[in-house]
DNA sequence: CCTTATAATCCTCAAACTGAGTATAAATAG
DNA sequence: CTATTTATACTCAGTTTGAGGATTATAAGG
């Protein structure tokens, strides 16, 4: 009998509250107790007019969220990821990444916000290293490395670890989110390479150590997460993105604090201020908030006349010197 | 009885020769004699293992090439594409893009190179703007724009074609390929935009002007192409994707119009050249090109490594004054 | 051999942008 | 009234861009 294709509309929901960017989930009860998954659902012909459409639709259902802001993210297909009930079916899932102001999930629906560097700790780089990479990840990817068998896949090894983790000559490039993700998966570091493979022959080297970094999520959506975040960071930096994620008016602090959050770094405040205002990407608004805990910041909102002007209106990142 | 879902397998082949971008073309024999497709097939999850090695195979078969550098494009699932035989069948396109050095495709094989500027002429900039936009596609626009019902719309597309073909305020931006292709579209001036809708009633002011610009493709084939040349575009300028359409060695000059036949620009000579040699992407071979037509030209090779040492490596574009 | 055309290469220079700070202003908590 | 906290203004050197001038090495034509 000939196997048939089921596409699967995938949603990572993004918010940030709090300085902390948050992803919406649902408990995916087929696969335990306590796992959690990004909604999603399979596409409908009868139902849905159109990809964008069913996902919105799936997502109304699982969350009742009416999402705003929708971009397509990738479309997953290896056979691998079937992990369909009747073991015949090849199940291709589309995903989707949408940004939205978080706000409470209504009760009847299980859904919930969890931060993503729950799910990717490695991630946030704010205060520095984080303490899981540097002590953890760190060394078990060296170990990792060394593990290789003859010089050739060592170093190709070293190569790749020190440009997606960043080290030494390369630097820690925020959008390589996914690369980390897949690099960490081949390592068999994350739950996810033990689940997923039956005990392969010359996995026992690094089974054994049973290092597990972040907590997962069902199928391969922390993949999927993987993705979204590298995609959003790397998008940031050349549309005006972020103000999906912000009230109508905030404080420049405000702003860069949830572009902070989202990149996983520390930025200049100055010369953030610059960038944003030099690319006319705000006004003010004339009024005041008075509970910065200091000297009160002028309100602005986003101009959208801006999407009008210029071809690519990011934000920008203004680094700050290494170390912080 | 439902509806059932159907994956095609969708592949932009782009090669340059002679300074001129080319798409690999099939003849599409359904839909009438003469008219080109891109080489498709529908996912078998039979024979399959990913969406990419079906592609692969679907592109083997159909014109005889193995493919190298292969990376996603886009999925697309409007209900509305689905010219499918039955129409019942929804098929969802995922689309790829594979850039290959091009070479002659056995005779067995129908397939057939096309100037992607012969299908997209508007994107051509190299000798200024084309005449097809001055004279032909402009008026038409602006015929469009005031053509709209109310104040408020005639705004809304004055700012969408300025911000798409560029105008007075901003600037032509190449990467905008699937914009300018769907505002076309939707302004019925491409052969797509009659052929899909059954003549709907407010589409009488423009189709009796009767002007459909470039060589068609079967099915969205065009619309496919327009986003492939815009992620093209947009990906030169921070991966090293050029090379994967360059001989192992070539001269500088040869990289240049190779970038600026994809981008559709022409480039400040020197200054590219500063960019290239800063970046460290290429490496001189220490041989010369006596064919140059003058002073002979060093003979460079990409520089691998350089895709260990930064995070984008692009060749980057160093524009022109206005009026060239 | 000498001239001209065609490119390749090298070099300059001002304007703009970036990274990193310093200095000052306006609130609140005690 | 002072310390603390944050907002905002301003500086300054180094780098990167955009633009173009000057020099060098070939081939083709007289």
């Amino acid at each position: 009998m000939s196997r048939s294709v089921t596409v699967g509309l995938h949603a990572v929901i993004v918010a940030v509250t709090e300085e902390e960017p948050r992803v919406l989930t649902v408990p995916e009860v087929t696969v335990g107790r306590g796992i959690y998954a990004l909604p999603f659902g399979p596409l409908d012909p009868d139902r849905h007019r159109t990809l964008e459409l069913g996902l919105r639709a799936w997502v109304h259902e699982q969350t009742g969220m009416d999402l705003a802001y929708v971009e397509q993210l990738y479309t997953f297909g290896d056979r691998d990821r079937a992990v369909a009930a009747d073991g015949q079916t090849l199940v291709i899932a589309v995903a989707y990444l949408a940004l939205v102001r978080e706000r409470q999930v209504t009760e009847e629906h299980a859904a919930k916000w969890q931060s993503i560097y729950g799910v990717l700790p490695w991630e946030d780089r704010r205060d520095g290293e984080s303490d899981i990479l540097r002590d953890r990840i760190r060394p078990a990817l060296t170990k990792w490395v060394a593990a290789a068998d003859g010089e050739c896949l060592r170093r190709e090894r070293q190569g790749r670890a020190d440009i997606t983790f960043g080290s030494g000559a390369a630097p820690w490039d925020s959008e390589r989110a996914l690369d980390r993700y897949e690099l960490l998966y081949e390592a068999g570091l994350v739950a996810e390479s033990v689940r997923d493979r039956a005990p392969a022959p010359d996995a026992d080297q690094l089974v054994n150590s049973r290092v597990e970094f972040g907590a997962s999520l069902a199928f391969d959506h922390r993949r999927i997460l993987a993705t979204a975040l590298g995609r959003l960071r790397g998008k940031l930096k050349y549309r005006p993105l972020v103000f999906e994620l912000l009230p109508d008016s905030f404080t420049l602090f405000q702003l860069q604090r949830t572009v902070e959050s989202l990149v996983g770094v520390r930025l200049h405040k100055q010369n953030f201020r610059r960038l944003v205002e030099r690319g006319r990407l705000v006004e003010g608004t004339g009024d005041l908030d008075l509970d910065t805990g200091g000297r009160p910041a002028e309100l602005f909102q986003f101009r959208r006349e801006v999407l009008h002007e210029r071809p690519a209106p990011g934000v920008g990142l203004p680094g700050l010197p290494a170390g912080h």
